[in-house]
DNA sequence: TTTACATATGAACGATTGCTCATATGTTCA
DNA sequence: TGAACATATGAGCAATCGTTCATATGTAAA
C-alpha cells in the first residue's frame, strides 16, 4: 500500500479497515505507542515538555541514573521524537515536533477519563 | 498528589513540570501507550474503529488465532480501552470511549509526519 | 597534554511479553 | 442431556526489555 498517498481524513474510511490493517501503518503505529509506554520514556518526555535540557538535568527530573536516561534518550531519538544538539560539554535534548504534545495531551485525556 | 483536583489544562503548567512528573500521572500515561505499543492489539483497535466485532471476525480481521486475539482482548479491555457484551453464542467487542479515536488520529498524525 | 567533566555504549542480568497448544467454560440447539 | 460452537484461560517458551556496571568517547579548562 502506498502509505505516502493516503490522507489522514481518509483514513478511517477505508473499506472496512481492511487495507489499513493490512498495511504497514499499524507496525508504525504500534511502534511509536510502544515507545511512549514505558515510565521512564514517559517522564523524560514530561520534563522536555517546558523545555529543553541536557542528560545531566533529565536524569535529576526523571529521578534514573545518567546512564539508564541515555539510553532511553536513544530510543526516543531514534524514534524520532527527541532531538538532541551539543553545546559545549554538554548534550540538550527537546522535543522533535509539535505532534508529541498531542499524543500525550491525548494520553492524559483518558488518563483523566479514567480516574 | 491528589490526582482527581487536577484539571487537564493546568497540567502542562506545573512549575517545571516536576509535580506532574513526581506523581502517577507518568505511570497511568505509559500503562495506557504500553497496551497500544502491540500491533495485534493496534490491529484491534483499528478493527473496531469501523464498527463492533466479535472475536471470531476480529481474529479473521487481524490475521492472528482466536486465543491470541482472546489474551489481548483481555489486555485492551482491563485498560478499558475496548468493552465487551454478550451476545448469543459470542461475545462483541467495541471500543470503550471516544477517547480512543483521538489517541489513535494523533499517532497517525505523528506517522504521516514521519513518512 | 593532562585532568575533570558530560555523555554514550556494550555486556550481562532478571523481568516481562506475546505467542502456541491444550483445555476449560459458557451458550445454543437438537 | 448431549453435541457443536464460541470464547477464555493456564502453562510453557523464546524473544524482547530496562536496568546496572564498567568503560569508552568526546569536550573544556588548566
Amino acid at each position: 500500500m502506498p502509505v505516502e498517498k493516503l490522507r489522514l481524513e481518509e483514513l478511517f474510511q477505508l473499506q472496512s479497515g481492511q487495507q489499513l490493517i493490512q498495511s504497514e501503518i499499524p507496525i508504525f503505529l504500534a511502534e511509536i505507542f510502544r515507545v511512549l509506554g514505558d515510565s521512564t520514556r514517559i517522564k523524560i518526555i514530561l520534563a522536555l515538555l517546558s523545555e529543553e535540557k541536557c542528560v545531566y538535568h533529565l536524569a535529576d527530573a526523571v529521578g534514573m541514573s545518567q546512564s539508564a536516561v541515555s539510553h532511553q534518550l536513544r530510543v526516543l531519538k531514534s524514534a524520532r521524537l527527541v532531538k538532541a544538539r551539543r553545546e559545549g560539554k554538554n548534550i540538550v535534548y527537546s522535543l522533535d515536533d509539535g505532534h508529541i504534545e498531542g499524543l500525550v495531551g491525548q494520553g492524559l485525556e483518558h488518563v483523566a477519563h479514567n480516574i
